[in-house]
Formats: C-alpha cells, sequence, structure tokens
DNA sequence: ACAAAAGTGTTGAGAGTACACCCATGC
DNA sequence: GCATGGGTGTACTCTCAACACTTTTGT
C-alpha cells in the first residue's frame, strides 16, 4: 500500500524489487496462433526463449512500459493490449528479485509478421501449441494468458483485434476456431456476431481466386464498448 | 520482463521503485457492504482515509504479502482473496515511485467486526456505498475492486465467502441483493443456487425469534471449483 | 459444368423470468 | 390466531444448438 510509509520516507532506506512489463505478443499467422518470443543471450537460462519485456523507467506507467516493449520488438503502436497479471514469485528469477507486470497484446498478422524489431536481438514466432522451452516462469505466463484469451473471446467479441482492418465473417470465424480449438457453427457464428452490432460492412469484397467473393465488414468504431451480457460461444 | 536483464546485472545500477501490497477488505454489516480502511497519521494525505496495506519485502511473495497486511489490520486468516490489478501512474505517490499491486478480501461478518487491529493505527469500517475522501488514487482501486466483486458475483458463487461457515439461503440472498444493489427474486435465486450444486444442507436450522426457523447450509468443501459457464444473475 | 467458398432459416430443447400462496414457529 | 420469515411450482419467453442447401464467382 501506500499509506503506511513512515513520514521521513527515504526509498534508499528499503531494499526494493526490481520491476519489469512483460508482453505477450499475440497473432496469427495462416492456421495457427502464434507468439513472439526472445532468445536469451546470457545467464540465466541462456539460449532459451523467452516474452519479451524490460524495466518500468521511473517515470514511466505500466501499461506505457509494456507498450514501449512492444513497439520495440515489433514497430507496432495502437494495438489491442491488457493487463494480464503480475507474478512475483520470491525466486522467480534467480538474480535478485524480479515483479513482472505480464500483458497481452492481440496484433494484426500483416502489422507485423516479417518485420524483425529495432532492437539487435533475435526474436521468433512460435505456436502457442508447440512452445520451446521458456525462461523463468514465462510457460506459466503464457498458459495463463491464453486462458484469459479464450475467455476474453468468448463473452466479449476481441477477436478481430487480431485480423486486418477489413476482414470476411469466414476470417473472423477462423480466428475463433483457432484460437478456441474447436470448430464453430457458421450460421450461429455469423448470426451471433452479427447480432452483437460491432460491426459494420465496408461495401468492398474480397475475392480469392476461387468462390463467390465475401463481403467485408470492419470494427464499428462508434461501438460504445457495448457490454456482453451473455458469453459469445459457451 | 526477465530476459533483457544484462549480464552482470547489478541492482543497485538502476532506480527501483517501491512495491506495495495492498488489500480491499470487504465485508457485510446488516445491510451494507462495508470496506476497511486506515487513517493516515502523516503527510501526504495526513488524517485521510487508505486502503491498508504495505511494502513488499524482498522474500515474500506478493499474496503472502497481501495476506500479512490482512492479517495485521484484522487478525484473520484463510479468507477469499485475489490479486485485482496492478496500479502504478508515475506520480500517483507525490514522494517517490510506488507500484501498487492491488487485492481484494471477503471477510465473514462475524471473523471480524469489533476486532480491532493489532498494530496501532486507526482504522474503520465504511461502507462502500458512502465513502469519505481518500489518499491517493484509492478510490479508484475501491471502485475497480467493486465492479470485480459484482462481476464474480454474477459468474461464480463467492458471495458465501462473506458469510459465516452456516447460513441461510435468505442470508445469502440479502448478501447478494446488497453487493449487486438490486432485489432477487427469492424462487429464482434459490434454485440457480441449489442447482449449481456447491451447497449443502449441515442438518441445522436457525431460529431468530419470530418465523420459522430456516435451513443452514454451508459451502460443499468437495465442490470441485466448479466453472459457471452461465452467468448466475444476468 | 464444376469446383470452391459465401451466404442463408427453421426447429426443438433448455434456461431465464415472472409471479402468489402455504408452512412452521414465537408471541 | 396472527405476525414473521421460510419454503415451494408453473407458464411463457427467449436463447442456444443442430442441421443442409442455394448463390456467386473462377476455371
Amino acid at each position: 500500500m501506500t499509506s503506511n510509509i513512515p513520514p521521513n520516507y527515504d526509498p534508499s532506506n528499503y531494499d526494493r524489487p526490481s520491476v519489469t512489463a512483460d508482453v505477450v505478443i499475440f497473432s496469427l499467422a495462416g492456421e495457427d496462433l502464434q507468439v513472439l518470443l526472445i532468445k536469451r543471450k546470457h545467464p540465466p537460462f541462456a539460449n532459451m526463449w523467452a516474452i519479451p519485456g524490460g524495466f518500468v523507467q521511473m517515470d514511466e506507467a505500466l501499461e506505457e512500459a509494456a507498450a514501449r516493449e512492444l513497439a520495440e520488438e515489433t514497430g507496432v503502436t495502437d494495438v489491442y493490449m491488457e493487463q494480464l497479471f503480475t507474478f512475483g514469485e520470491p525466486n522467480r528469477d534467480p538474480r535478485t528479485r524480479v515483479i513482472t507486470v505480464a500483458y497481452f497484446a492481440l496484433v494484426p498478422y500483416d502489422a507485423i509478421h516479417h518485420r524483425p524489431g529495432d532492437d539487435a536481438s533475435e526474436t521468433a514466432w512460435f505456436s502457442m501449441f508447440d512452445l520451446p522451452e521458456l525462461a523463468f516462469d514465462h510457460r506459466e505466463i503464457l498458459e495463463y494468458a491464453l486462458t484469459r484469451l479464450r475467455y476474453k473471446l468468448e463473452y466479449t467479441a476481441v477477436g478481430f483485434q487480431l485480423l486486418p482492418d477489413e476482414f470476411t465473417l469466414s476470417e473472423l470465424q477462423k480466428a475463433y476456431e483457432i484460437i478456441l480449438h474447436e470448430p464453430l457453427d457458421k450460421r450461429n457464428f455469423r448470426r451471433k456476431i452479427l447480432s452483437a452490432n460491432i460491426l459494420e460492412e465496408t461495401g468492398n469484397k474480397r475475392k480469392l481466386g476461387e468462390g463467390r467473393p465475401a463481403k467485408l465488414y470492419r470494427y464499428r468504431e462508434d461501438a460504445v464498448a457495448e457490454v456482453k451480457t451473455r458469453r459469445l460461444f459457451p
């Protein structure tokens, strides 16, 4: 808390933990839900993969720090991001006490893939369903992030945050199926998404060679963050 | 994150924020949802009320720190507690950078009221619906805690965590009504709670002078944390 | 004409909601 | 016997889930 700080509080009188902001960066590639990881160069856990993140600067909000890390690794700004959980077991980092405020971000495929980050670190996309060995407690963080993402999808229509600005209903359904890992009924999906009243037709159509061209939709900017009272996909 | 720490990392090379764990302690008193606050003795915000909390010790998990604060203020252990959110705006504490991991706890009325905390600080219970002026961003934290509590009540039956070990269905319904701030239908409430299959009759009855004695229920310990697929009170 | 993907309605089952009276006890 | 709170059932509506064919385009 902040209420028991002694009157003549001097920060240097206290041991203080390091605080980092880590970002679980989700994206869809083809038929796969992927997450961006960084290869560690130094011990501990050298050569293992880890969630991107970094220290929270003293004049920087937590969400700013997370957004900065996201931008550093991907060049992307203005995407969906929310605080996930704060992990603070005393020995999760063997060197020193590190408390990690974890975020997760949803990044459209076209905004990010094949664009290496600005810094020199080695990054790569991994399937959420086939993860490498991970540093620290990062596997736990990723699993928790996936749970939360699924939960969110079922209650609030955030799926389109992983798609380009304009998308077809089939693409949106596919995104949901990949993440939830189960097939959805086409007619029921469309009815439910459209009745949620958060999408609008752009008037354009997408033709990809074969088959009937599909109507393109976008997220309605004026859709006042509608609270879903029912699960979208129970 | 923890992955970008330089190889020869020395904690003293970095400015580090202070980290506190604060606990929003909810309880029911009569017809009111109350929260336990501490009166600050020193600036900033001297004589204003604040959420109890304190620094996270270097060898202490976040949840341990929160549980310790809870025990210090109330003497209570083993109650429902969950992480709420982490607040870290740079200037939320005017003295120095303080990041607060907020928790909320549900404490049964009979376990706590009229029992002053162990330490010398002045504490008092306040109605959640009639709060005093609060220090720091603590009003925001309380409002967020109430939102989460209501949300949880609607989806998962945590209401009984605010009641004694044995309670009547009317008492449970009353608790829900107080927190949700709306009347509930008696027959529908009972059907829904009982069909959730998390309660069992104790065999005992409560008689309070007038009226027919009510069956007492307790939480089924073997109720394997059943996932609710539907909202309890849509 | 046929292959490929888009698009479209109906029916049955289960859950949610609204609603009013009898029951057991104390005084 | 009456006041007080406990306890119970039913009908209607709405949402969910399951399910198959037609339409539009490219080749």
